[in-house]
This record gives structure tokens, sequence and C-alpha cells, in this order.
DNA sequence: TGACAAGTACGAACTTCGTCGTATGATACG
DNA sequence: CGTATCATACGACGAAGTTCGTACTTGTCA
């Protein structure tokens, strides 16, 4: 039952989604439009979102002439889902293994690395469990 | 020229050359066909490492009447196009986030929190740069 | 040498994703 | 009312990935 992780297309909507909270095809699409380099048509985008809300990736409210959609999962969960997946299929699940490489991709500022050493001090503190 | 990153069959067959070094077709499907719930056919591992040469991903000496495969590129880089990948995707490119989540996910011990720390130290150090 | 084992090559089918065109229905407004 | 506008629905298609069957080639060995 376990479904796959969303898409890049599918991303990219639930990404406006996430910024702009419910909206419509028309908004999403306008959105879309602006930041990709070669734009889609208007009828891909609603497609992929009817898409999306079969697979209940999105709801709607079909109460208006133009529905409006809002995802169904938060933007953490799509990227836990996204993490654990890469985790699993590229890092054996070792987390350290994987933020080497991160960290050897992105050359990250000092402020970035002063701000992970909080984040770990704060996650041994808070997370704690048995 | 920036080609795409490996799929996940392809990923599992690099995974058995990382690990085994130069093998033939029959070599690493039987390695696959012990990790797979559900194992596949010959053929078509054969078949994917033929398309992976094509693309360049494998390497091969015919030489022999068993062909022996190489990985083209190592498993950092694999795993660095895979990152990066999310990264831009997923998590505007914020290695912090990324971890954030990446703990929140993996529950890590306070033995790869420690790994995580020093990781940290040794970059500021060594990967210095203006 | 002839038959069997084991290898490669290749074409075909199926799935998922992303794309779009077109049909059809509702709304507004002159 | 009639027509232009804007929405949804839907079918089709191409690319990519994955799977397999089958044909062909080559080596082995009794």
């Amino acid at each position: 039952m376990t479904s796959r992780p969303p898409t890049n297309a599918e991303l990219s909507i639930l990404q406006v989604l996430w910024a702009k909270g419910p909206s419509t095809v028309r908004t999403v699409h306008e959105q879309l439009h602006q930041e990709q380099s070669t734009p889609t048509a208007y009828t891909t985008t609603l497609k992929l979102m009817q898409i999306m809300h079969d697979k209940k990736l999105l709801q709607r409210d079909a109460s208006q002439r133009s529905h409006v959609y809002a995802a169904t999962i938060s933007e953490e969960q799509a990227q836990d889902t996204l993490l654990s997946g890469l985790l699993d299929k590229a890092f054996d699940g070792s987390a350290s293994r994987m933020l080497m490489r991160a960290l050897s991709v992105k050359r990250s500022s000092k402020e970035e690395i002063d701000e992970i050493r909080a984040l770990l001090d704060q996650y041994e503190q808070g997370g704690k469990r048995p």
C-alpha cells in the first residue's frame, strides 16, 4: 500500500501549494509558468493535479467552478519520504555518510555549519528517548 | 552533456560492481538474485548492463567470451549526483535543512551524532576556501 | 563431430511520467 | 439570446525504464 514518492512534476506543484496554501489550477499554473525555463500548457498542470487528486496527494473543493486544491501531505512528510528512499538506496541508511557527501557537494558556509551544529545539540537534548 | 542520475535498477547493478569490482553479468546477476525479493531473469540483468554500457555508465572488456564489466563512476560520484538533485528539488539547496529531516527520519545513535560532529570539524579545517 | 551448455544480441511488450489537443460545459455580458 | 471566455474531462502519444522470450554464437566434451 506504500505509494511511491512524489515525482518531480508533482513536487513542483506541491511546492506551490505549500507556499501559497489552497489554490486553483490557474494560480498554480501561473506560478509554475514563471519558474519554468520551458513552460508547459495549462492542461498539463490541470491533468497532473487531477492525477494527484486520484492518488490522494491533493484534496479539492469542487463547490466552485474553479476547483480549489490543497496538499494532503506536509512538506516535511514529502521530504522524509524522498530522503529515506535515498538514504536506503544509496547510503546504506547511514545519515552521517550522507551528510559527508552533502557537505562535499554543497560547499556550505560557516553560518550553515554552525546551524547544523546547533541542530545536533538540539537533537540530542530534545529528541532523546529510551 | 549532464546525463541523468542512475535509475534504481542501475544503482543496484553499480552497487554490486562497487562491492565486487569488475565482474561478469553472471556474477552480478547472481548477487542481485539473492538480494531481490522478486528476482528477475538473467537476460534482464544482461540487457540493463548493455544499456548502461551504451550510456557509458559501465565499461567492458569483451576480449573473453564472458564480458567483464566495471563501473565508470565511483560510488561517491553517484551519491553526489543523487544528493544534489534531491537537495535542489526538495530542500532548496540547504544542507542544514536536509540534515534536520534526515535526523528526524533516521533516529541516529549518539555514536553517529558524534561522528557527524567530527565530520563538521574536519570539514571546517580542511575544506576551507575564500 | 555432434549435441548440450552458456554466453550475447535484440526485439517486443508493458508501465509510468509528462505532455498536449480537443471536446464539452458553465459563466458573464453585450 | 448569442457569443466569447474560462473551466474541467479525457484520450492519445512519445520518451524512458524494466522486463522477458527467442534467436544466434561459441565453447566444451563424450
